[in-house]
DNA sequence: TTCGGGCAATCCAGTTAATTGAATGTTATG
DNA sequence: CATAACATTCAATTAACTGGATTGCCCGAA
């Protein structure tokens, strides 16, 4: 889950990383409209968050030329105040919804969750997923196994998501980093074995039947 | 979904009456401060929008006494002001969102609805709240742990409560300072942490066990 | 009305703690 | 026996905590 975000503004820049940080997303940010139409155009993201008013190129041009390439990704259009014009003009351009500023998070993060939904067309994921006796509710962020709560760090709550959202499937160490760590991840990195061992060691040790398996060569399954 | 609009200007109150009534709302108009803070009492409405300057009585007194008496439905304050300041002061007075005139319709429409989702989620929610031996009188505002009465300031309540409100749920800084403090604080502030540290001192320090639990890059959760 | 004390709210900066991911060595397996 | 997987250590980084300084509001007294 990578956002593209395209904007200027430092301050912006930092509060939606960090917010969107902790709802689970990844940011990248692109400072002006040329770097972020060509950061779109490696397909890395699951969504564009655009700035109107950018330096370089100008977001309605971003979005208009994206699209007309056959850029299919979601598209949300952050404006000023008072500029019902543009918000008409850039829904016309293609981007699928937008935001005026200064605009409330919780609404940023209900339009972002919508248009996420929208583009992986998948169902609204559960808030509670479960395998064999191990529990993840996505909410409070608790997990048990064999109804003793068991206490992880951010990133281990997020690869446990991802392989329980999983469940069953082999994924391979590929699909773990570019969906957990995201697209910027260095491909040579052994993060995903460290974090594997880290969440076996929590879940898996004192505890049976181990339910983090690994096909050697395929990647890790997790299933009973 | 009625609304009560508080403004002396016929046009504005004509134009607006039109236009939520086309959305499907129902518009009552008070011509001035006095009138419409005695039309909010009867707790007829949903949502609030008031002028900030009004013959009789000022805006922004209007909205500070009917916080002090407890008013809890949402307020859109208009104003004309456009400085940042005067902004922030609107809020502190207890207005949950700001317009600047002059504005689009959509944005005020937008706000409407916003704060009626917004409202319409706390209409539900209970007068009185309890998680573990913590409980929250919200008509009395009085807060107790285990049995004992403890004293808070108005940021402590408001904290309070929202985490109450969420509890067992993890909330990030950002819907925090957004739900407690408003739009318009700075989003790079670290109030949330300091007033997280005040609310501990209160009821979690001298009990257990520790209800406010830190899940780190992701937010807080109060649960037991 | 103005002044000033008290207090709540906020900001700031130093400190502490936890997390992360690279490096490196060890073990297992096909 | 070559390669992939696993385990461990550790330094850098980042997040969170905390106490004190600062600001500004409120209210009572002059």
């Amino acid at each position: 889950m990578t956002i593209l975000l395209v904007e200027d503004d430092e301050r912006i820049i930092e509060f939606l990383r960090r917010g969107l940080a902790a709802e689970g997303y990844h940011v990248q940010a692109a400072r002006d409209g040329i770097e972020g139409q060509a950061a779109a155009r490696t397909g890395d993201f699951q969504l564009v968050i655009l700035d109107l008013m950018l330096p370089g190129k100008d977001g309605r041009d971003v979005c208009k030329d994206l699209r007309a390439e056959g850029f299919r990704t979601p598209i949300l259009m952050l404006t000023a105040l008072d500029s019902t014009d543009d918000i008409v003009r850039g829904l016309r351009f293609g981007a699928d919804d937008y935001l005026t500023k200064p605009f409330a998070f919780d609404e940023l993060l209900a339009r972002v969750e919508a248009l996420m939904r929208r583009g992986g067309r998948s169902e609204i994921s559960p808030r509670h997923l479960q395998v064999a006796d191990l529990t993840f509710d996505r909410d409070a962020l608790v997990v048990t196994r064999a109804g003793q709560t068991i206490e992880l760090t951010s990133m281990e709550y997020a690869l446990l998501e991802f392989l329980m959202v999983e469940a069953g499937k082999v994924v391979s160490r590929a699909r773990i980093l570019e969906n957990v760590w995201g697209t910027a991840a260095d491909p040579l990195t052994n993060v995903v074995d460290v974090y594997i061992r880290r969440l076996r060691a929590k879940i898996d040790e004192n505890f049976s039947p181990p339910l983090i398996k690994t096909i050697r060569g395929r990647g890790y399954r997790l299933s009973d």
